[in-house]
DNA sequence: CAAAGATAATTGATATATCAATTAAATCAA
DNA sequence: TTGATTTAATTGATATATCAATTATCTTTG
């Protein structure tokens, strides 16, 4: 029969926890008054980390399609967050600048993204903390194809 | 210094397991031939564990927006795998009726998606898993306002 | 019963995801 | 050095996410 019911299998757990993660997290951005989407700080956050890297480079690391980080560049670009000029070296690249404006946004938001994390790992010990650590590890890369 | 490196943070590994997850999923669905979404075919599934749901109800179990349900109703609606006919007792609903075809598809998919779920928990054991599910209800609670 | 409130679904606007195809520039190889 | 290959980024098409506003219908309650 294998009646295996929604509430049932990991993934739709793992799914809903990250959405529900997202949505308490945005929620508690745009309410104090931030307009960024977590995805756009996820990335201005990854330049900044390395502000060398080209949009491929940032793609992996936030785990997205080149695809939608060339269309969040350029929303970030017209949202004053980004400026981007050529790139020097690399005609075919672009070199990607985080603006004072984006910098002051992100420290703002930095300490609610921390409280965020707090609050969603209440209760949760850092052992089990762990285990999820390596089993997502694992998951992941029994995916890998 | 709090210098948190994004693949410490417990979310971004989250994401990026659910992502893994679902491109390797979508991948072998769509290699074999099957034309659906794995969101598509988790409404569907939706639907038939419990037919008589109303739309709301369905977004709240497959933890989508309303809209987005609309959506993907109208889109499977096009594509003949479902039938929305008014409601006999209540003129806001619609009554939704999955189609043969789309219980071929869904009868067709069933074993690539428990296949799906086998590799990619491979090598794990279960107390962990059970551990996982325990910690992402914790979260999702945590996370509830 | 009528007005107020609640509920079911849709629509519009904007953001993101994903795949395939394309363009332009750089690099490699014969 | 030219011609093939690779690389960086964009674009188009389609699917989904999210919020706010709207419409239509039902349910309460005074």
């Amino acid at each position: 029969m294998t009646a295996e019911k929604l509430g049932d299998i990991l993934f739709y757990s793992l799914e809903k926890s990250i959405k529900s993660y997202r949505q308490f997290a945005q929620r508690n951005i745009t309410k104090a008054g931030f307009d960024i989407t977590i995805d756009q700080w996820l990335l201005l956050k990854t330049l900044q980390e390395d502000p060398e890297a080209t949009q491929q480079q940032i793609a992996d690391k936030v785990f997205k399609d080149y695809a939608s980080i060339t269309r969040m560049i350029d929303l970030l670009v017209k949202k004053k967050l980004l400026k981007r000029k050529p790139h020097p070296e690399d005609r075919r690249r672009f070199a990607l600048t985080v603006t004072a404006d984006a910098e002051t946004l992100i420290e703002g938001v930095q300490p609610l993204v921390e409280a965020n994390r707090r609050q969603a790992l209440q209760g949760i010990n850092l052992q089990d903390v762990q285990v999820l650590r390596e089993v997502l590890e694992q998951m992941i890369s029994n995916c890998q194809n």
